[in-house]
DNA sequence: TATTGTTATACTCTATAACTATA
DNA sequence: TATAGTTATAGAGTATAACAATA
């Protein structure tokens, strides 16, 4: 029985790969890459209440609570209240979070250089794209990882 | 802040979506992903021991008995005493489990196939043969998921 | 003493469901 | 009654360290 050389496997196997090493070269920044996920979603975002975020990438309500408190412990986000509805928050970036994004950005992109640091730049451009058009076609959403979504 | 759109993030987001839906198709044979890894390393590793294999997978000991427990509980291994010395186990694959591999690798190509779907004959071959290259720069071990690998 | 495998334990992560305050 | 957010809780997963048998 040989070893499974097909793409599904490699796409997995160094999808893993990069996310450790990213995760180790956020680790000075006492961050991690689910949290830059989250700052950038209320970036882009920005007064969205949580549970829409939550719902946008997948993640139960409870589990938003936490995820936010990380962020708001750190300083990185305030939670506003919404005086037309004072159920709801609305999530805002502080300049400590703006800032800790931008280096988030810095780090992922050095990140990316390593990664494809074996390939030409050619390479890495038709790589680029054969991987958007796999992403797009299987309906994932861009900044988005599944691995915040709870299946079933 | 722009969504990234950087290869490394693409890599994760689609293994993560591929080992989701990998997962989902083996759940009829009732049996997972890290599994079937494990039935292959067997498979290619008659009669090794426990922690041989642990070692090659970056699998702690501890967490193999319970791993190989689960295969020989489904009567897919037998842990067999090695006469020579009888503080180790000799791995081996019943007929049930080579059946059940073989099975699992069908399945594995349906899913390759399926991920795939997007791209013509040419542009899998070249993202392959990509993702090849980036696997093997970066050592990883064919076959091995990280994911089993704990850091540090 | 060292090594293979095992067990006990403690810790983390996460989803579900109950709860509160507002609507 | 319904919704946003929160808290309580229980279950799964996993690493560390202590342990038994054998070397």
């Amino acid at each position: 029985m040989e070893t499974p050389k097909g793409v599904a496997f490699l796409l997995s196997q160094l999808g893993a790969f990069g996310a450790q090493r990213f995760a180790e070269r956020l680790r000075p920044l006492e961050i991690e890459p689910r949290h830059v996920g989250l700052l950038r979603m209320i970036s882009a975002n920005e007064g969205a209440s949580q549970q829409e975020l939550g719902e946008r990438m997948g993640v139960v309500p409870s589990r938003m609570v936490s995820f936010v408190d990380d962020l708001e412990k750190r300083g990185f986000v305030e939670r506003r209240r919404n005086p037309k509805d004072r159920r709801a928050y609305a999530l805002h970036l502080t300049g400590k979070g703006t800032a800790m994004l931008r280096q988030a950005m810095l780090i992922s992109v050095e990140h990316d250089e390593e990664v494809c640091a074996p390939l030409s730049q050619d390479e890495r451009d038709v790589l680029a794209q054969l991987l958007s058009r796999l992403s797009t076609a299987h309906d994932l959403i861009p900044g988005v990882h599944p691995g915040y979504r709870h299946l079933r």
